[in-house]
DNA sequence: AACCAGGCTGCCG
DNA sequence: CGGCAGCATGGT
């Protein structure tokens, strides 16, 4: 199917955007998304259409909300007034859209995020998802070679794995925590459905009661999953823009509902300076 | 081969 | 409450 976005929309920027780890380049212009038991693979014809392996009642019902097409990025990006930096870092980053992903995915994503390098927390999801996630498909690598696309596990699978069987998955300190959020998941009492009803200061703070989500972890969570763009994540990287570029005072709060999108920006456009320097 | 990584927990004052 | 050591392991 060929679908049209007029909007920023950039899948390169997207996916090195540090928002999620799984979906990858395929080709030159050509990419896959993948999220929860859902994958989509998308391939860009010219400025502003795509053919994606699509029809429209998934489109709608799936992608749609997924890339928050409904919502107006280039006027949020003009919405930056007296912030030189953030027009800039914004400017960079024009492209990035706040994906609506699986939340289950994203607490344990962000569980294991934490004191890890970005690709360190890539190898380390994708070791989850080709032991323990059910296949969904297969598609050819850039070798030339088969390979299964795999969901990610869900609550169940990582608890029966248990501590032998997730050992082996560079987790470190962290496999304590990956067990107490499937214990609290698949018991339900952490029910990640519910809990999308509730305001952001509730949603943030039910998150928080499993072990290893702290504040950092848990607005990512409120952002990436349930696209509560008002939540900002503060971590090192952009605590030390905060401190060198704004004198210690956070510029994203007075954003409102727009806040975790500039946050998103500076986050993109910090990394791609580093990236830069090399 | 040191050094750091999208932080959090437990403990201390 | 705020501050801080300790944390497992991989990537550069």
């Amino acid at each position: 199917m060929i679908i049209t976005i007029t909007d920023d929309f950039n899948p390169d920027i997207i996916i090195e955007s540090g928002q999620c780890f799984r979906p990858s380049k395929l080709g030159e212009d050509s990419w896959k998304f993948i999220t929860g038991d859902k994958y989509l693979t998308l391939k860009k014809l010219d400025d502003s259409t795509y053919d994606v392996n699509s029809d429209e009642k998934e489109w709608d019902s799936i992608w749609r909300p997924y890339f928050d097409l409904d919502r107006d990025y280039r006027s949020i990006r003009k919405s930056i007034k007296d912030d030189p930096y953030l027009e800039q870092a914004s400017e960079c980053g024009k492209g990035i859209r706040i994906l609506k992903q699986d939340s289950w995915e994203m607490l344990i994503s962000f569980i294991i995020s934490q004191r890890k390098s970005i690709p360190s927390i890539r190898s380390c999801i994708e070791k989850l998802c080709t032991k323990y996630g059910d296949v969904l498909g297969e598609q050819i690598n850039n070798n030339k070679d088969k390979e299964n696309i795999y969901a990610f596990p869900n609550a169940e699978s990582i608890l029966m794995a248990g501590e032998s069987g997730l050992s082996d998955c560079s987790l470190g300190y962290r496999l304590p925590y990956l067990l107490d959020a499937a214990e609290k998941v698949s018991s339900g009492e952490l029910d990640l459905n519910a809990i999308a009803s509730l305001g952001d200061e509730e949603l943030f703070e039910s998150l928080k009661t499993v072990k290893g989500v702290g504040d950092k972890v848990s607005n990512c969570i409120c952002l990436f999953a349930f696209a509560r763009t008002g939540r900002a994540p503060v971590d090192v990287w952009i605590k030390r823009v905060i401190d060198e570029q704004y004198r210690g005072v956070n510029p994203f709060d007075k954003y409102g509902d727009s806040a975790g999108i500039m946050q998103q920006y500076v986050f993109y456009y910090a990394q791609n300076k580093k990236k830069v320097l090399l």
